[in-house]
RNA sequence: GGGCCAAUAGCUCAGUUAGGUUGAGCGCUCGGCUGAUAACCGGGAGGUCCGCGGUUCAAAUCCGCGUUGGCCCA
């Protein structure tokens, strides 16, 4: 490699004053490309350890948002820090493109309003419109993910439209038919007439409507009377099969006349009153009251016989039925139709009842129907309301709004059907899914614990197919001539793969060439001996599609070594809802197909919301797109904003604040990096080749003597040891927290340290030691210090803000392409001194407590104090002060430290008792008061002066408080108490005013825009003799402070360059003029 | 209707595991510092720990019942 020796890579860009995020990103990403980072970075690490991390994909159908922002985000964070800890990272990608969603899309766009519609266009090419929607989305949403800074192989997602993905499923499916897992059969589902097919729960939304509400009579065989059952469906009652009542309940036989009639109705107890009501019954009488157990067996006729002939009149059909879904309100008594309704199916399934439906998946009413055959069921309601009251069997009518279920894609209201449909019956291995959710680690651990194993618990069997277009065809043949209810699992053809299906096949196929989706599969035929199979026409639930993701990304069974390797997934991370989704499919899926879970570990994240903690939605007009936040702050920020939050299932409040304050904190990051630059640039100090292994401890050896500069060696005060140590304890938390994938505890902890530790304390702790005009051993070790500090900050903030570490990185080092394919620090115990951590700790208490003083004493951090006492019990708190003595002077510019348990000069001053003083001397007792307060003990214990006389005071008259002497003010911290005495000499004074002036001249410098070593004159006029004679005292200092070559008048001072200014300080009035020297 | 989760300063969140005087950052305000300067530091104000009830010497924390929001399911 031909390369410049110092910098083969760094950025030439200025380091500009303020973090631009927009100039870093665009600045990094360039380089990114022209130097092919991500490859190198995955090369870099090719022979490591395997890590396999599987992403969740995400639906085509629309474009990122700011949840899936945060997911691929906290993702990519942890693939960069996987790589930097020695690991070659599985990083593909995934999409899940097939689905109704997509379906309905294209049907929107074609203007298709049924099936029959995408019959008429052609079945392929609807595909492939289909086809060609899921892909551009797809690339819409490459780029998206890019955006953000995602490195994975965006060259080479796996995508589940694709064979191989397919392939995936086949045969994870044909293994699950395998352990026997796999059967046809009747459930109850929920159906989208429009899209004919059935839908998945979680696709059914809610809405209020507007449905008939009747009483139907259901005339008893062998008793007098009727039944009353309620219903909203009227269109159920041609398949009503049972009527169910609580064996436990009251039911009453009611004699009641309206309108000169008489009807016998039974119903519960508690529904009597109300039922009279609803039917305008102007009188009745309860006859008889019987248990819902007296009921169970009676007889009664379907009121609808005549126009429903081939209504349900099988054994055990037309009888009472006890069930648990009975409640005694409306009437006690319910209308079954285990052909439709969900509890209806389970409990007709029970008792073994046959399940009748005479509806079709488009809602239509077929032949069994009778008179209502061809009607849409909806429509039939009115006819069948009409026939109702004909044959005498309605007793009221009204209407009722209440919430009921529409598909989620195209509104339209779903029916209940009992259907064949194909399933894996994970109830079978329930415990095996059990003990398999035990191998798996997640974070947070309650999740798995709470939620992950009631909904295991509760899982019905997975109902996996749909009656439509674009999804993965369900690969099972079956024998012609059986019917379904004849087939067992033994009669069917699984395929599971494509060579298998090519072997089988009668037709040619190629399997290298074969497109498993519809329509090309659909004619395939396997003959074996003299039966010919043919495939069932139902496409895959898109859940299944997902749940074999493990598989899919390797491309297994097509390709089997990296499977051999990887497999199961190492982690994976999605957010809360997942946890009845991809969480919950691919356990299902893996216990199936081969008794396992496919991943060890889970990270839950939540959702994003808004700031009142509502969740993002058009109708609320409340989103937030990651595109906004990123033209507001930039990317990096974005992405560090979202990790810096809990990632362990708490919800995120979105916050336009807490992004920008991100922003700023990152921006104090950057002023750190950029501080010592102009200083090592001028020394020609490569902070890239910092390196701690010659340095000497100030502390351990005598200082370095004059005159031996520049051998190279340099020197580490105690602050350097100190944020050394830190950075040890910083390495060693985020690698705690990365272990525990916890990336915003490591971002949080970094954090706190580059602003706390590095930039509140550190930076400010060597700027003077930056200053030094000559080279220096000192100099040179905080040069090394901060180089070292800085170069592994960026390491560990690289997984999170990848583009300002890149950018920083270039600046300090460069050494490689990018920063990303290093390896991250770890702790170096040599450097880790924990005691005196702690001492830097007790000194920053104590020094944040001498400033509360000193501001209460009016006496500002420029102006040196004479003595700063410490007072203190704790033993570990005044060895740390003696140890760090000389710093803790530097910083609160103190002459000098007192240790003390007991600060002597406390003086104590009476605090009069007016409860006691009061009463006993009456009228006096003002004088007294005013004779006291405030006083010190020994001027009040001898008794007091009143009106010439010396009066004494009994102990309880007098209570005393504590105080500093004048001129000391105090300040607590939490072991003890600080301090100050403020008291003025002339060589503080002195010093004071020095200072003051050197500020102002400085100011006036920045004020000229003046170089840092630009020469200038100075003039300054005092109004106040005593005090320019401080000044004449200190001229030599104040010059070589603010680069004097000379002082002038006021009057020299030409402003056409220069600048002449009127200040005060400390209430003295002074001019200053400044004028650079002209060469 | 059910399961799980959350509610603490104006805002974002720690603290709840194992009961013992509620903390931080931002914002506000007052002050300081100033060759990092559109940066930085310190002080101060600011709390019904969502409500009600219970257990306990003691509850933000444990228990029960609610309210509001989130996710999932019906």
């Amino acid at each position: 490699m031909i390369s410049d020796p110092i910098h083969p890579r760094r950025m030439d860009e200025e380091v500009p004053d303020q973090y631009e995020p927009r100039t870093v990103e665009e600045t990094v990403s360039a380089h990114w490309d022209e130097h092919d980072a991500y490859e190198r970075t995955k090369e870099a690490h090719a022979d490591d350890p395997p890590f396999f991390f599987v992403d969740g994909p995400p639906y085509t159908s629309g474009q990122m948002h700011l949840g899936t922002a945060w997911n691929k985000t906290l993702k990519d964070s942890i693939i960069r820090r996987k790589r930097m800890e020695g690991h070659d990272v599985t990083d593909r990608p995934g999409y899940d493109m097939h689905g109704l969603p997509i379906e309905t899309k294209v049907e929107q766009e074609l203007g298709f309003e049924s099936k029959q519609d995408i019959e008429e266009y052609g079945m392929e090419q609807f595909i492939e419109e289909c086809k060609r929607f899921a892909v551009e989305n797809r690339e819409n949403m490459d780029e998206d993910f890019q955006s953000i800074g995602v490195w994975m192989d965006w060259e080479n997602p796996y995508q589940t439209i694709s064979p191989e993905y397919m392939e995936s499923a086949w045969w994870a499916f044909s293994q699950a038919h395998d352990n026997d897992l796999v059967e046809q059969g009747k459930r109850s589902i929920t159906q989208c007439p429009r899209c004919e097919t059935a839908i998945a729960k979680n696709e059914v939304e809610y809405h209020q409507v507007e449905d008939p509400s009747i009483y139907v009579q259901f005339p008893l065989a062998d008793h007098e009377g009727s039944l009353v059952a309620w219903t909203t469906t009227p269109w159920t009652v041609p398949a009503n099969t049972f009527i169910a009542v609580d064996e436990a309940a009251t039911y009453a036989k009611v004699r009641a006349q309206r309108a000169g009639e008489e009807d016998v109705l039974y119903v519960a107890a508690d529904c009597v009153e109300s039922v009279m009501e609803k039917g305008g019954y102007d009188e009745y009488e309860v006859e008889e009251e019987r248990s819902g157990e007296e009921l169970v067996g009676w007889e009664y006729d379907q009121p609808l016989a005549e126009e429903v002939p081939e209504h349900p009149s099988f054994v055990g059909a037309g009888e009472v039925y006890h069930a648990d879904y009975v409640e005694t309100d409306r009437t006690g008594l319910v209308h079954s139709a285990p052909g439709h309704g969900q509890e209806d199916f389970q409990r007709g399934d029970e008792l073994g009842l046959d399940i009748f439906c005479p509806v079709g998946g488009d809602g239509v009413y077929d032949e069994r129907a009778g008179k209502y055959a061809g009607q849409f069921v909806r429509d039939a309601n009115e006819g069948i309301i009409d026939d109702l009251r004909a044959n005498g069997y309605l007793l009221a009518h009204e209407t009722y709004a209440h919430d009921y279920g529409q598909c989620w894609r195209c509104d339209t209201d779903i029916i209940f059907l009992a259907t064949n449909q194909w399933f894996i019956t994970v109830t079978d291995v329930k415990e095996d899914l059990l003990e398999n959710m035990e191998d798996s680690e997640w974070h947070p651990p309650e999740a798995r614990e709470n939620r992950f194993r009631n909904f295991i618990e509760d899982s019905p069997d997975w109902n996996v197919s749909r009656q439509r277009y674009w999804g993965i065809p369900i690969p099972i043949w079956t024998p012609e001539g059986l019917s379904p209810e004849e087939m067992t699992a033994d009669d069917l053809i699984v395929i599971g793969t494509r060579d298998e299906l090519a072997e089988r096949a009668d037709q040619d196929v190629d399997p290298e060439e074969l497109d498993l989706h519809r329509p090309t599969v659909d004619d395939l035929t396997i003959t074996e001996g003299d039966t010919t199979y043919t495939r069932v026409p139902d496409v895959f639930d898109v859940w299944l599609d997902s749940s074999v993701a493990s598989w899919g990304t390797l491309d297994f069974p097509g390709e089997t070594d990296a499977h051999e390797e990887f497999w199961p997934a190492d982690v994976i991370a999605e957010a809360h809802d997942q946890t009845r989704g991809w969480f919950w499919s691919q356990l299902g899926m893996g216990t199936a197909a081969v008794d396992q879970i496919p991943y060890d570990e889970v990270v839950m994240h939540g959702f994003a919301l808004d700031s009142d903690g509502r969740k993002m939605s058009k109708s609320l007009g409340n989103i937030v797109t990651p595109h906004e936040a990123i033209e507001e702050v930039g990317r990096d920020p974005l992405r560090a904003y979202l990790l810096s939050h809990d990632q362990h299932g708490a919800d995120l409040r979105f916050e336009w604040d807490g992004l920008a304050e991100m922003q700023s904190t990152l921006n104090i990051l950057w002023n750190v990096f950029r501080f010592p630059l102009p200083y090592m640039e001028l020394d020609d100090y490569d902070p890239g080749e910092a390196d701690l292994s010659d340095v000497r401890l100030a502390r351990d050896e005598p200082v370095e003597p004059a005159g031996a500069e520049g051998s190279g060696a340099g020197e580490l005060s105690v602050v350097d040891e100190w944020v050394l140590s830190r950075l040890q304890t910083v390495e060693q938390e985020t690698e705690e927290a990365w272990e525990e994938y916890a990336p915003h505890d490591a971002l949080n902890a970094l954090l706190d340290f580059v602003t706390e530790d590095v930039s509140r304390f550190y930076v400010k702790a060597i700027r003077e030691r930056m200053w030094e005009e000559s080279d220096s051993a000192s100099k040179r070790g905080a040069y090394a210090t901060l180089s070292t500090v800085l170069n592994e900050v960026v390491r560990l903030l690289a997984p999170f803000t990848p583009y300002l570490a890149d950018r920083m990185y270039h600046t300090l080092d460069g050494g490689a392409e990018t920063v990303h394919m290093l390896d991250a620090p770890t702790p170096d115990d040599e450097w880790h001194d924990p005691d005196l951590e702690q001492n830097m700790a007790v000194l920053r208490e104590v020094e944040e407590a001498a400033a509360n003083a000193r501001q209460q004493g009016g006496r500002k951090l420029r102006w040196p104090v004479q003595e700063v006492v410490v007072e203190t019990d704790d033993e570990a708190v005044a060895d740390a002060m003696r140890d760090l003595e000389d710093l803790f002077l530097e910083r609160v510019n103190a002459q000098k430290l007192t240790v003390t348990d007991q600060f002597e000069d406390l003086v104590e001053v009476a605090k009069p008792q007016m409860s006691v003083i009061g009463p006993e001397f009456g009228a006096e007792a003002q004088d007294v008061m005013a004779a006291v307060r405030g006083e010190p003990r020994e001027n009040v214990e001898g008794g007091v002066d009143i009106d010439g006389e010396t009066t004494e005071l009994t102990d309880e008259m007098v209570e005393y408080d504590a105080k500093p002497p004048e001129g000391v003010s105090a300040a607590e911290f939490d072991q003890g108490r600080v301090y100050v005495d403020t008291e003025l000499t002339e060589e503080i004074e002195r010093e004071g005013y020095a200072r003051d002036l050197i500020r102002r001249v400085q100011e006036t410098r920045k004020r000229l825009d003046l170089d840092v070593e630009e020469e200038i004159r100075v003039a300054v006029d005092i109004d106040d003799e005593r005090v320019a004679g401080f000044f004449d005292d200190r001229r030599d200092l104040v010059a070589d402070e603010v680069r004097a070559a000379g002082f002038v008048d006021v009057a020299d001072i030409d402003e056409a360059i220069g600048l002449v200014e009127d200040w005060e300080i400390e209430g003295v009035d002074v001019t200053i003029g400044v004028e650079p020297v002209d060469d």
